[in-house]
DNA sequence: CTATTGATGCAACTCAGTTGCATGGCCATT
DNA sequence: AATGGCCATGCAACTGAGTTGCATCAATAG
């Protein structure tokens, strides 16, 4: 296990230390999206500096290596990166958790020629529903 | 002009302020999404308090006359609701702006199927791009 | 093993947004 | 037109996310 992770980082270019050891590990085996503070109170050490917790996500994101997911609510969630493709993110509107979900071609919007002058590069997708915990 | 304003107000059982009319014409005359600072900068009254401000955005917000739009950035964003189908959010990536645009039906994602147990109910695209004036 | 470079920790700070409370203005009733 | 209830407003103080500067320490190259 660790020493796919410590992979995952020298491919990445970032140097190997324990934090971002631990860090990489919570976000690459959670389902969903997480937060700062998640991954805070995940960290087996505990006494990771926040400062360098979010240094540490700015690094990763950087390289590409997770990847930032646009909340509606006020902190910012990061998931692990699975593929550069386009993908969707589910919120459950009960749990409120964000799920980093692949896409389904014929499921992808087309970039839509929308009031002239307007270019678009890439997309994605806003699922709001329940997950499975929270289906009613 | 006002009077159309008022009439807004009243049909979402809105008591009518001078704050609220001016805060209404800002977000209903601007073509972008616009944050809490951008409103304060463009009330003709300069000596509304944030705090008005802000609850005058999460009253409106909560009788849909507005919508907060998911963003990027740090500080929520928030557009007046022309309709209350599907739409996307334009994102350019020059100057930042965020456009609130309808979106034809043909390029409306069909709610995937995702994994077994996800229910979707709504959803939203978000398009990356560039803007008319910063076209290159 | 040593040197260099960058990762970490700590303190102080900025900024968005919130909460509690007192005052004042909108509007229904008379 | 005057009265009064209710809620919109303003002010002050606070919370919490995220940042910046700087000193120290550890990962890796030589
Ligand atoms: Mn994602
Ligand atoms: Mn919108
Ligand atoms: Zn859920
Ligand atoms: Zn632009």
């Amino acid at each position: 296990m660790e020493a796919r992770l410590r992979d995952i980082l020298k491919e990445h270019d970032l140097k190997v230390t324990p934090v971002r050891l631990q860090v990489l590990e919570v976000l690459a085996t959670s389902e969903v999206a997480l937060s700062h503070h998640d991954i805070s109170n995940r960290l087996s050490d505990d006494s990771v500096d926040k400062v360098t917790l979010y240094r540490t996500l700015h690094a990763f994101a950087e390289r590409q290596l997770i990847h930032k997911v646009p909340s509606d609510g006020p902190n910012g969630l990061y998931a692990f990166r699975l593929s550069h493709d386009a993908h969707a993110h589910f919120i459950c509107d009960g749990c409120e958790r964000v799920y980093c979900t692949p896409l389904p071609e014929a499921a992808r919007p087309v970039a839509p020629t929308l009031t002239a002058g307007f270019q678009v590069t890439t997309q994605d997708v806003r699922l709001h529903g329940y997950c499975p915990d929270c289906h009613a």
